[in-house]
DNA sequence: TAGCTTTTTTGTCATTTGGCAAGTGGTTTC
DNA sequence: GAAACCACTTGCCAAATGACAAAAAAGCTA
């Protein structure tokens, strides 16, 4: 909970007052390994913020291959679409790949602290855009350079996920087959 | 001029009034061919919508090799990192492929509207967030492909464009060499 | 622990892509 | 009009990656 709290007040101030109403609306829940948070296809109900784990958001291509959008590590702020969208429905899969603790907010609780709280609207779309920016920054950076590049390029940025991503995964992400990956990990031992 | 505000009572709804206001703080300004609109390093006065033509996003990667990490088309708002940020910087250069038409706001004027229109916010934040997950989703669909299936994916997506852009821009955003491009094309026909 | 399943590694070979250099065609410049 | 320039094309070969299959390793369950 505290983390979730230190983290918006890097992106604006809130008072005490402030800070108890967001505590009082949070609830923390547990997302174990392989759970979904969210579904293709399946209404999306709660704001979340992951303080522990590893989520994974994957959708599949023409090809009926899956692949790995991008991954979400701990301090992330998970919103449907635009901020807060009634009716929200997402067309990608957002699966837990370690257990995870996430502090979750209702829609009607997160609007009400949108409704209270002054500047809570500009804090979280501060947030968004920067979490937007890096994940075009991160996929850009990745186009220009061949697997072995992108794969170190992928440890510098997630030394902290790397042992705990299933191989299969990162390939997908990074757009080289497992077995590919397996090799290059080989050379750079 | 009258594009522009079109493109924004898509994301909601503005009155006579409002809609006044904004026409008397636009001003239309025109970019030649190759002329830049952000420099990498130099602040950024504008906000800018893009009426006609089309502008790329470059940088230059750890080699030094100029690569293009998207494009712009008409109708696209530009804003600078979040929404109006006073001292932003751009790491990257925004340069005009096509000649260009373009609608823009200072800075101050922009902030009078949104601190005199309610709602318009979060219209901005909408565009924005459009914006984003569509670059975000064009690049990762291009990731687990091969570059024939890239360039087919980039002109079913840009078919207007695709023959205004040169060809060694359209390979750095695919991440290609440009003779395998010039290859691509001709097994194409 | 044994047996089953899943993930990762490895081998072999085909295909794709890159690097480099030369060639072509069009445009600009003086 | 010749020379210089630029963007694109093409040829040749090397290197990287994919496809497929089998083996090895790791994880899970009874």
């Amino acid at each position: 909970m505290d983390t979730f709290i230190e983290y918006v007040l890097q992106f604006g101030n809130l008072n005490k007052q402030q800070i108890d109403l967001i505590k009082s609306k949070a609830t923390e829940i547990e997302l174990h390994k392989d759970e979904y948070y969210w579904e293709a296809g399946k209404a999306v109900k709660q704001i979340g913020f992951l303080t522990d784990g590893i989520l994974r958001v994957y959708y599949y291509n023409n090809k009926g291959e899956e692949i790995t959008r991008y991954f979400i590590d701990e301090e992330h702020l998970i919103l449907s679409g635009n901020n807060v969208d009634e009716f929200f429905i997402p067309s990608e899969y957002l699966q837990a790949i370690t257990d995870c603790k996430m502090v979750v907010f209702s829609k009607q609780d997160w609007k009400d602290i949108s409704e209270t709280i002054i500047g809570w609207d500009s804090i979280v779309q501060k947030i968004i855009t920067r979490h937007h920016t890096e994940k075009i920054k991160r996929r850009s950076d990745l186009i220009s350079q061949d697997a072995t590049a992108r794969y170190l390029d992928f440890i510098e940025k997630f030394p902290k996920l790397v042992n705990r991503i299933p191989l299969s995964y990162i390939a997908s992400y990074l757009g080289i087959t497992a077995s590919s990956l397996s090799r290059i990990r080989k050379n750079i031992r």
